[in-house]
DNA sequence: GTCAGTTCTTGATGCAGATCAACGTTCACT
DNA sequence: AGTGAACGTTGATCTGCATCAAGAACTGAC
């Protein structure tokens, strides 16, 4: 096996690269996939507790998870933050910065990673010269808002466990279609931070690990999770498990 | 008074509407405009309890409410919805549905509404010959995205009082913003709604009406709501107000 | 290795807000 | 103007989860 890695191969990689029809060439065609490699930058590798950006700096470029996990989050008045997400391999950040060119939320880095450095006001130039990059930078946006409801459900209407469970069916889900295994995996983010992104307190969710082991949905050993019963979990998730009387606020 | 109205100015709006900055066409040249201009529907009225769309309809068109107030939700398992939003004049709705060129909510009139019709295709047809409205629109998009930080954090981190307050101080913002008055509206949304989109309950917001009369922070008759102090109804959004030790979860 | 600082777990306690219940008010319809 | 249904308010009670507390397990620096 050849270790060596050519600089080529670092700097031009969306034609080889897994992630492929994850990310944004999704749709292009292979000519346009070259154009829009150009643009791309590859910097060196992140570090666990890195900032990627912070809250306010001035946005320039959007940026591809290429391996690893970054964490967005919201500082409060308080001093404290708020955990907006867990971006893994695949996943865009900083969109919410197009609107007036400034970080509205900070990006660290969770474990070592990689990421493509997408350079906005390049990217805009392409996406007006080729539709189909237009259109999939809007589909892009787009399923971003889509998935903001599934969360305000989440945090406005779902119990402490339902959110729990929901969270590892997500992460399941998203390592399974990156092809990882979506029964066996590492959390990157410690206790406190999925407490805090789930709206619940770090020993809520300390409780619900070890409950979920008690009833054999999970095996939990520090940060990896073993999911043994998929289908109940999911159930939980939905809240369709035990008695639910609910039709609260159906309005 | 001339109360006729001429057809032109119904069909074609966008120069004389008074959104204007508030709406898509910002920062367009006048003839951009007119392109836009051409490519909107103009829909005969909405009345109240009209849909819009639905969840899982097809999707074909952007809406701009022109007056009024439209809802979106998110249908539940248990029958019950999630409420996503209320949508003040100027404000886009179905940008979730781009994706997968399916609603992915339904939105639902609550009070007499005109919204414009954009038909998409048209559209990114035009966004990828005038470059200001391809950034327009990522613009807007993007802001989308960036709102979503605060729900979170209001649904994740705030607690009752904070919630309403922070709802009331925004409703104000966005009334003024568009010409009427900051302190003295009226809610086109029943208690149950306000209750649904705030992860309340309907008896939590009631008390807190009152609570907030009592202190002297708003006027609440029915709809009819006062700002009597809003400097303190956004000291009490912000949750400086009262004993805050709070540090939780700050990860 | 050891030690300090996190992070995680587990138990005990308290409280904000949900839920239950009952009544008052408004609205839509005829 | 009257009637039923929807909506809103208020009080009493209950409970899920936060909070407090303390110890255990891990982590990294030297």
């Amino acid at each position: 096996m050849n270790r060596v890695i050519s600089i080529e191969s670092i700097k031009v990689a969306c034609k080889n690269c897994s992630l492929g029809s994850l990310c944004l060439p999704m749709g292009l065609t292979p000519p346009d996939v070259e154009k829009l490699e150009k643009i791309i930058k590859r910097n060196r590798p992140l570090h666990r507790n890195d900032h990627l950006f912070r809250e306010n700096d001035s946005f320039s470029s959007l940026f591809v998870v290429k391996t690893g996990t970054i964490k967005t989050y919201l500082p409060r008045e308080d001093g404290g933050e708020q955990v907006l997400g867990f971006h893994l391999p695949g996943e865009i950040i900083g969109l919410d910065a197009i609107q007036d060119e400034r970080h509205t939320c900070s990006a660290k880095v969770l474990e070592t990673s990689a990421v493509c450095e997408l350079p906005f006001g390049q990217l805009e130039e392409l996406a007006q010269v080729i539709p189909s990059l237009q259109h999939q930078m809007f589909k892009l946006l787009s399923k971003e808002i889509a998935e903001e409801g599934k969360m305000l459900t989440l945090l406005g209407k779902k119990n402490a466990e339902e959110r729990l469970a929901s969270f590892l069916a997500s992460l399941s889900c998203r390592f399974k279609r990156r092809g990882f295994s979506a029964t066996d995996f590492y959390l990157s983010m410690s206790r406190n931070e999925i407490g805090n992104y789930l709206g619940l307190a770090v020993e809520t969710v300390s409780r619900l690990f070890t409950r979920f082991q008690e009833e054999g949905v999970v095996r939990v050993d520090r940060k990896h999770i073993e999911l043994l019963d998929q289908d109940r979990l999911e159930a939980v998730a939905k809240g369709s498990l035990c008695a639910r009387t609910s039709e609260s606020n159906s309005a």
